[in-house]
Parts: structure tokens; C-alpha cells; sequence
DNA sequence: TTGACTCACTGGTTCAAGCCAGTGACCAAC
DNA sequence: GTTGGTCACTGGCTTGAACCAGTGAGTCAA
């Protein structure tokens, strides 16, 4: 490897090593969660060096979530957060009636955390042609956009975006409601015949778009999970897919399952 | 929300402006996969900036992982690279003697990739907090510890890191050889009386650490998955956990499992 | 032909200075 | 007491200049 990026080479320049002093305060607690680092233009005093570079410094700090800078107020060591798990029991049966907001309220209050569920739209669409491969249907075939957004304590942790074929769920709640009574989604699934039996989940993580950094207020330095549920019926035929994008500091997603052979 | 962050502050600041105009082009064609980037100079003279202002912006490009700069060479627009993907499939019996290598061979393969994994150390530990709690054994228990690396076509993909009782492991290959023969390490637990029957796998995703960053070569703006899985034999009892941290650009986890009750 | 060298060009980093805008403690006027 | 303004302080961003170090094409002498 000839070719370098950016923080090799910045190895031992200044800001760099600013930044690794900076964390080293924090790891031996000089600074504790929430406290309030010295302003970049004592900081630069201190370091003999010059604002900018305090600020490139701290940037790293912020980028790898380890401060958070709020303008006119200052840089502070970022408090980590609890995670909400998220697993297989989010689908099962006796999870459904559990909370009226379904396994993420429950979660959200194990938390401590007040939940709320925004519906913001149900649309009737042409499918993305991802949607239409998880959910073995033609492009052509129309299916129901339901768009989610998750909420704990008034900040927006998870976007979910579910599809199903329009077929399936015409004249029900999931095509015309935000509500879906008291057994969940899961439950008017299951009255169109299509109990939930198998489920396939893909997961991958990334750096928000700056939209979603917009829209979910991830702060910088937090990368998201991005994961691709599909719902499967009794015959492991695919009747609903949902696209979740979730803060990744806030969320975990907890999995136990048999090993075939 | 009254305080507001970095970037939402930036939203119309001029390298926001250049990055977005950047992210166009990138988006639009312009500039395809490999290509390079006009010079930050060049950059700077067309929008009317100071180069401060152009680095800056590619930065941004750079750590959403749009962008990937070489010193001396210029900015090149990143080509977003295949996923390996992982799941359930990699722990049953039936894949054991897919490759050499195992799962990650057969994904490696299956990419088109040279697969290599390099054992870098066993050693009899005494475990950490987490690691005991996963086995469910007292913390003053001692453990094998085993620690894998993962490449492919000799770029770093993952770090796997193997616990399990030492009173489980005494004498075997696991305990002191780097390979594991041709059932894999799956086999050797199977041997012991511990047949890998259920797994847990606890997922989240985070930036690198500064370390992890240089150890595992990750681009900057490339957030890690963090996976802890663990095994349980045929009654339950967990005989092993690996803490795996994976580059979250090449991987993908794929898991699909039935939904209980 | 080949290898050493030059040189223009690249990004990486720092400097020194300045303006902008949000924050919050303080204080005077109501 | 409450209100509204002042002001010192915070980070956000930009300017313009400079030096460093890696790259690679082109040159020139052995």
C-alpha cells in the first residue's frame, strides 16, 4: 500500500495529536459525559497552535461521535445513549398485543423513554424494482408505500418504509389507515392469510445521506443501520417488505435462531 | 430544537454548496467510478474559493464515502465495492466443508476474491466481563482466546475474535493450532460434545476506532459493523462467543429464521 | 536502453486574521 | 418581577498565503 488516506498521513501532525490528547482526557474522565471541553480558543492557547486547527481536531473528536459541538455554547463529551434492541421477538405472535405502539413501544418504555409512532404517509405506487425482488411480484404490480417514522422521546431514532402487494391489502387498514388496531400490522396480515412465519432480514450499515441526517437529526459521527425486512407466510411465499434506517448509536438489532444443518 | 449542529448551521455555507454541487455531478455521471475529481485548486478558481473551502468540502465527500483522496494523486470518486454477505448459513453443518477456508472462503469466492485468513493469536486468558457473561461462566474462569483476521484479495475485511472455555478446549486444535482441520472449528466443538445448535447474534454499527481504523485500513467515513455472536449446543448452553468487527462497506449480514410464537 | 533526476502538479497541513451568528449572564428600565 | 437590551463568549466559516511531501511524466546522461 503506497498510497496513503488522509488520517495516515496526518499521523503526527498537530491536529491529530491534539485529538488523541483530547480523548485521552476524556477516557481518564477529566472530562465526563456532558462536561464541557475548553473553548477551541483555549484549547489552541494551550496546544500553541491555531484555532483552525483546534477545530479540525475536535471535528475528529465529533466525527467519531465521541463530542458533540453546539454552536454558542461549546464542544461537549457526548453521553452514550442505551440502545434499543430490536430482534426476532419484534415479529412474533405474543409480542403483538404486548404495547399499543407494538415491540417499539415496548422497547422505547423498557427504556425509559416516552414512544411515539408518526405514520406519514400511505401511498399507492409502482414498486422500486429492490421492492419488487424481495417481494417476488412484477415491476408492474402495484403495492402499498406505508411510510413510519419511530420516536422516543420527541427525537426520530427509525425510518420504516413498508411495502406490500396492493392485492393483498386493499380495502384493509394497511391500505387506508394509520391505525392498525389492536393486533398490529402483523395481525391484519394475518386475517388476508398471510400469517407471518418466516422472516429475512439484510442488514448493512452506512453513513447517513445528508438528508437523512436532516430528517432523523443524526448528529455527525453517527453512522446508520440500514436493514431490509421481508415477511414471509406459512409457504414461504414474501408478502410485505420494509426498508428501516435506524440511528446506529441508538439501536441494536439482538437475533437468536436454530442452526440448520 | 434550538441548538443546531455543524452541518445543519452549513446548509447554505459555500463548501456545503460545493460538496452538494460535487455530489451532482458525481450522481449525474459527470464524474464516474475511479474517475478524478478537478484539482482542489481547480475547484477553488471555478467556484470562487479559498482551497480551505474546496478541502473542506471534499472532506464531506470523503466521509460520506463518495470520495476517496490520494496525496499527490488527487480526489477520486469512490466505486462502491460487492458485498460479502453473512448469516445463518454460515454456522450450519452442511457448509462446514464448503472451502478450505469456510464461509468467508466460499463468500470470498463467490466474489470473485483471494480469500486469506490469518490466525494472529491464541492465548489462555482470564476472560473480560463481557465475554463471561456471554458464556455464562464466572469471570475467573479461563478462556481461550483466538484472534482471526479476515482479507480478501489482501485487503482486511474483519476481525474475529474467538472466546470459549478453556475446560472446552484443552487439547484440541482450538486450543493451540491454527487450523482447525477440515470439519472447522465448528467441527472441533462438535467433537467436545457441544454441537453448534442455536446462535445469538447481537448487532450494531459505529464508527471506527482510530485504531481499528489503521488495523483494518477502513477509508474514513466507513462505519464498522459491530457483531457479537454466540453458539449454544443442543441444550442451550453457550460454548462460545466471537466478538467480530467488519468493515461495513464490503459486508453485509443476510439472515433469514422462522418467527415463533 | 536504462536509470537518475527534474519539475509541475497533487493533496495535507498550518498560520494569522476576520466576520458571522447563537447563547446566556447580567443589568437597567419598565 | 418581568422585559428587553448589552456584551462577552461560543463555535462556523472563509480568506489568502505558505510550506511540506507524494506522484508521475518527461528529460538527459551514462
Amino acid at each position: 500500500m503506497t498510497t496513503q488516506n488522509r488520517k495516515d498521513h496526518a499521523e503526527y501532525a498537530q491536529a491529530t495529536e491534539i485529538a488523541a490528547q483530547l480523548r485521552r482526557d476524556i477516557a481518564e474522565g477529566k472530562y465526563g459525559p456532558g462536561d464541557r471541553l475548553p473553548s477551541q480558543r483555549k484549547l489552541a492557547e494551550q496546544h500553541n497552535a491555531v484555532r483552525g486547527t483546534v477545530d479540525r481536531a475536535i471535528r475528529d473528536l465529533v466525527d467519531e461521535g465521541l463530542a458533540i459541538t453546539e454552536w454558542g455554547r461549546g464542544t461537549f463529551v457526548r453521553q452514550k445513549p442505551q440502545w434499543m434492541r430490536f430482534g426476532r421477538r419484534r415479529y412474533s405472535r405474543s409480542m403483538r398485543t404486548f404495547n399499543d405502539l407494538g415491540p417499539f413501544g415496548a422497547e422505547a418504555a423498557a427504556q425509559g423513554k416516552e414512544p411515539f409512532v408518526d405514520c406519514a404517509a400511505i401511498d399507492r405506487i409502482i414498486p422500486p424494482s429492490d421492492v419488487a425482488e424481495r417481494l417476488e411480484i412484477s415491476p408492474d404490480t402495484e403495492v402499498v408505500r406505508r411510510e413510519n417514522w419511530y420516536y422516543a422521546d420527541a427525537e426520530a431514532l427509525q425510518l420504516g418504509v413498508t411495502f406490500a402487494p396492493w392485492s393483498i391489502v386493499e380495502g384493509t387498514p394497511v391500505s387506508n389507515s394509520a391505525d392498525m388496531g389492536p393486533e398490529g400490522i402483523y395481525g391484519q396480515f394475518e386475517r388476508q392469510g398471510y400469517p407471518i412465519t418466516f422472516i429475512r432480514e439484510e442488514i448493512t450499515a452506512r453513513m447517513p445521506s445528508p438528508d437523512e441526517s436532516l430528517r432523523l437529526q443524526i448528529p455527525p459521527g453517527v453512522p446508520v443501520i440500514d436493514l431490509w425486512h421481508t415477511g414471509y407466510d406459512d409457504q414461504h411465499r414474501p408478502f410485505e417488505t420494509t426498508h428501516f434506517v435506524m440511528r446506529a448509536d441508538y439501536s441494536a438489532l439482538d437475533y437468536d435462531m436454530p442452526v440448520e444443518d
